[in-house]
DNA sequence: CCGTATCCTAAAGGATACTG
DNA sequence: CAGTATCCTTTAGGATACGG
């Protein structure tokens, strides 16, 4: 039944590089557990406001309080962690100007810039097929709330 | 229902809503809250384990201790809850067979294929920077070392 | 202005027991 | 087999206060 169960995660060695071999790839290889690099990365896209921020910053850079600002609704400490984070990734760079009051500078990298691209295909996807799910959804509610009203009834007949 | 919702993304002429220096589309379209589509498609596909099963299914349909076999680790409850979100937004599809034992078979939904095919430019992103980010990460450890080793030595030499 | 530290709540998710 | 129901732990994230 499978194919054996190719634990073959971590092998980030010198193979992974070229992008061919990724239409027959092993489903295990890029979505396991916490030791995948896939999981990481879709954890940081994922979250509440690291896909925002990415976003705003491929506009232009923009300094902390215009982050800030720009998201509203953001606490002070989860734009930090969320700067933090992508800056760790090497998606974004911070620039500390040693002025007073402090002034810094937080952009886009080069590879921040990439993976906004990806994004935009799913962004792209979702906005195709919104009324889609739209009218998934309204029919799933309604099966369900016909089911309930039928067991309501009683079984007759 | 939602009649409104279906904004275009490369709107370039009906732009100006909060702002008007957007150089590209407005970033608020596409991510902001609730409220917005893509974050709840986004938090679909970036929970603990749909993505898994979307790929599992995406090979075959599977039945329900089929899918909890293969996803190692996922609990029971878990499962049925990451179904039934999959089945109401009509990525995945669920058929009851009236048999006894009951027979319960998931199968990925046209759109759902469609999805998951999405997904896998993410991850062949991913497997093509992970290194990058390795190496980033690696280097962003070393700096926050270095400063506190600074910070402890304090001012010397 | 740009953070860090601390506390607190809400939600996600695991474990377990039970059912048609 | 394919679920529900219940309880419990862990974590994400908001609010607030303080510091350089």
């Amino acid at each position: 039944m499978e194919e054996g169960t190719s634990q073959s995660l971590g092998s980030s060695a010198d193979t992974a590089l070229t992008t061919d071999r990724h239409t027959d790839y092993d489903v295990w290889q890029w979505d396991a557990r916490e030791d995948c690099e896939v999981r990481q990365i879709l954890d940081r896209i994922a979250d509440k406001w690291s896909l925002l921020a990415i976003a705003l910053l491929d506009r232009r850079s923009l300094r902390f309080t215009e982050l800030k600002r720009e998201i509203d609704g953001i606490s002070q400490r989860m734009l930090t962690r969320t700067l933090r984070h992508l800056e760790r990734d090497g998606l974004v760079e911070r620039t500390v100007h040693p002025v007073v009051p402090p002034r810094v500078d937080y952009a886009l990298t080069p590879l921040g810039r990439t993976l906004h691209a990806t994004i935009k295909s799913l962004v792209v996807w979702t906005e195709a097929h919104q009324e889609e799910i739209a009218r998934a959804r309204a029919d799933y509610d309604q099966r369900e709330a016909d089911l309930r009203e039928t067991s309501a009834v009683g079984a007759g007949s």
